[in-house]
DNA sequence: CAGAATCTCCCCCGGCCGGGGGAGCCCGTT
DNA sequence: AACGGGCTCCCCCGGCCGGGGGAGATTCTG
């Protein structure tokens, strides 16, 4: 099998070796390039024809979702672009789903989650954003948007996040389905992992932002 | 000053007692009367002229929230009620509402949390309702019901509490606003107690149920 | 001036939570 | 019959959380 090939931009030097480092280190991916800034990573993109970019928001010159937007105008569509970006630009979410973006990672995610994501974004699966991101995309993309079925939870997995929303502790839940604790808490993970969520508040957060619950 | 009256209804003695042990442990709270269903209720209440009512919703002949509602129909609006349910009977919340109950607790609430509802209702303050309770009034109530505002939270433990909404740890939040962590802990601690929820995850499922957030 | 309220930080500590494993069972599909 | 997905339960363990105290500084107000 062939590696898939990412393509790193981002404007400071010392991000792009980090995630070099990070990617290089995994087998199955190669980094075929790096691009500080927009322009840089259209060009990077046609010449190398990477699998997927991350793309960093906030660059100089052209920044990040026009960059992506750029990128959706190759023939055969271009490569699948991964957004990164940081907890506080909250306001590019909403664009960079309309340019075309994949997924998104928070900036501080760990190793492997950079690593997931990519996998996932390249088995042709619509990533898991973070429950945090996933909460601002649909406060714009208004009522009728994202579902959280996306997650495909199984029916046991929706069952315990309805009661996870409605504030019970494992072991409450436990008792309310007549199961174990640690079923609960198997479900609970699996739950999180699917949403992105780190602890049950994101979940919970998702849930309603979603529209889960309601 | 005069001692708050208190009359206690609930079909079973083994409570009734234990309220009674609770109560009267407390100094400036009386139990002047008990009664062991709705219509005793309304009965004693004529006689006794208690302050408030624990009612229990569950009961034979005459159920909680129709006594309620009888009450209610005394001259000078009679007695306040506060409703004690279980975590399960969810649907008489409305219900008791619009009977005209002044407050909820939990039948598995702690001693403090009786004696601190009882004191709250006898100053003529509406109860701050467990997180749990207030999530299914706002849901049959519907929008522009109760808001979070009754809960007077400083604008610092609003602030605190908006992040936590948004998925936030306690470490995360204190570099956001700048602060030690021991004081998030500190205003985490108070919006839970203000808002009667358990961790912050009810505390989420409030915000969002009142409208506090969006 | 003396409280009251708010914000800030501190210590101790038990408990629940979340992550990483593993494993058996049932059932529908291949 | 073999396989995979879903549900169930188990162990270990580090870490964050929440409860209970206390305490100093500031500001506003009676």
């Amino acid at each position: 099998m062939t590696s898939i090939r990412v393509l790193v931009a981002d404007d400071e030097p010392l991000v792009r070796s980090g995630l070099r480092a990070i990617l290089e280190s995994e087998p199955g991916v190669t980094v075929v390039g790096e691009a500080d800034d927009g322009a840089a990573a259209v060009a990077e993109a046609r010449r190398t024809r990477p699998d997927i970019v991350l793309m960093d928001v906030r660059m100089p010159r052209v920044d990040g979702i026009t960059a992506t937007r750029l990128l959706g105008q190759f023939d055969g569509g271009g490569p699948a672009v991964i957004v990164v970006t940081t907890f506080e630009n909250d306001d590019y979410v909403y664009d960079a789903l309309r340019a075309g973006a994949r997924g998104f990672l928070l900036k501080r995610a760990a190793a492997d989650d950079y690593i997931n994501a990519i996998r996932t974004v390249h088995d042709g699966e619509s990533l898991l954003f973070p429950a945090a991101i996933r909460r601002l995309a649909a406060r714009h993309a208004g009522p009728g948007g994202h579902q959280l079925a996306e997650a495909h939870l199984t029916e046991r997995e929706s069952e315990v996040l309805r009661l996870v929303a409605r504030g019970l502790s494992n072991a409450e839940i436990a008792a309310e389905l007549v199961v174990g604790v640690e079923t609960v808490k198997t479900h609970v993970r699996n739950v999180l992992a699917k949403l992105g969520a780190r602890d049950r508040v994101q979940a919970v957060i998702a849930a309603y932002e979603s529209g889960f619950i309601r």
